[in-house]
DNA sequence: GTCCAGGTGGTCA
DNA sequence: TGACCACATGGA
């Protein structure tokens, strides 16, 4: 069976930290499909992750761009730790992360169902989704894995079909993102896609924020040039800089220092707040 | 039963 | 520009 291994790559801090929805576990794996093939991963070691073909072509090119294969993780861990000795007890703990490509039309719909939202409830509606009008692209334990539907059928569907995914007042807003998708340009294949124009962009959708907009650009265009504040991020920007954490002056300059590591940054302090607060809960419930 | 969630749009001062 | 509120839903 073709298999291929992944250095610094912890799947479990990599697919619970708010990035990814679609990754099951089975058994001590993972399954998920990328594109139409449906992969298994498996943790051998520390940073080292082994990926197996469950069904579909295998294909490097499509796992070396979702798993963001070209950057050193190891040497920006440390060069963020380095350069910013407060993040380093954060770095250390979300060592393993990686800032996942993934499927832009799936992150415009996971990321305007996002807004006041559970992470559960997303993964829930994601699924249906792609249960009720997607391809199935395999099976695994007698469990079936579906593909995005294609862009036609997205299309067609209705806020009462989103409704019914549980999307709650987001179905118009789904609906009219959708149908305003073409018009964005927002290809990849286009030339001329900075984070900024990504942005504006993905902005003109109504339902979509500055927050959502960052996420889309992000984790659906790689763009590493953005820094999405959401709840937790806020919670630990005023962790490490207290009440200045208010001034947006200071807040922009900040971010500006955190240089071109400025979204893992951003992923590594979501991942810290929000483990934190789980060990909390642990803790008080013992 | 109540609270809350990887926010956003609308309204009003 | 900033502060407030409503928004649908279901898990904790």
């Amino acid at each position: 069976m073709k298999t291929s291994i992944i250095t610094d790559l912890d799947l479990a801090k990599t697919f619970h930290s708010g990035q990814v929805f679609n990754w099951d576990f089975v058994e001590g794996a993972y399954l998920a499909p990328i594109g139409s093939t449906l992969y298994l991963l498996r943790q051998i070691d520390g940073g080292l992750a082994e990926v197996s073909l469950i069904n579909g072509e295998w294909d490097d090119e499509a796992l070396r761009c979702y798993f963001n294969l070209d950057r050193n993780y190891s040497e920006i861990y440390n060069e963020i730790a380095r350069e910013h000795p407060e993040l380093s007890a954060a770095v250390e703990r979300a060592r393993g992360i990686r800032l996942l490509k993934q499927d832009e039309t799936e992150m415009l719909l996971t990321f305007i169902l996002s807004q006041n939202n559970h992470i559960p409830r997303i993964k829930r509606s994601m699924y249906e989704l792609k249960k009720l009008y997607g391809m199935e692209l395999g099976t695994y334990q007698g469990q079936p894995y579906y593909g995005l539907p294609e862009y036609e059928v997205l299309s067609e569907m209705t806020e009462r079909d989103f409704l019914e995914l549980g999307a709650g007042y987001r179905a118009p807003y789904l609906v009219s993102a959708i149908r305003e998708l073409p018009d964005l340009e927002l290809s990849l294949s286009a030339p001329d896609l900075d984070a900024e124009t990504i942005v504006n962009r993905l902005l003109k959708i109504n339902g979509v924020g500055p927050k959502v907009a960052a996420c889309i650009a992000l984790f659906g265009y790689g763009s590493w040039e953005v820094f999405p504040i959401d709840t937790w991020v806020k919670k630990a920007l005023k962790y490490y800089y207290g009440e200045a954490a208010e001034d947006k002056v200071f807040i922009k300059k900040k971010i500006r220092g955190f240089g071109p590591y400025k979204a893992l940054v951003q992923q590594l302090m979501f991942y810290y707040m929000r483990e934190g607060e789980r060990d909390e809960r642990r803790t008080k419930n013992q």
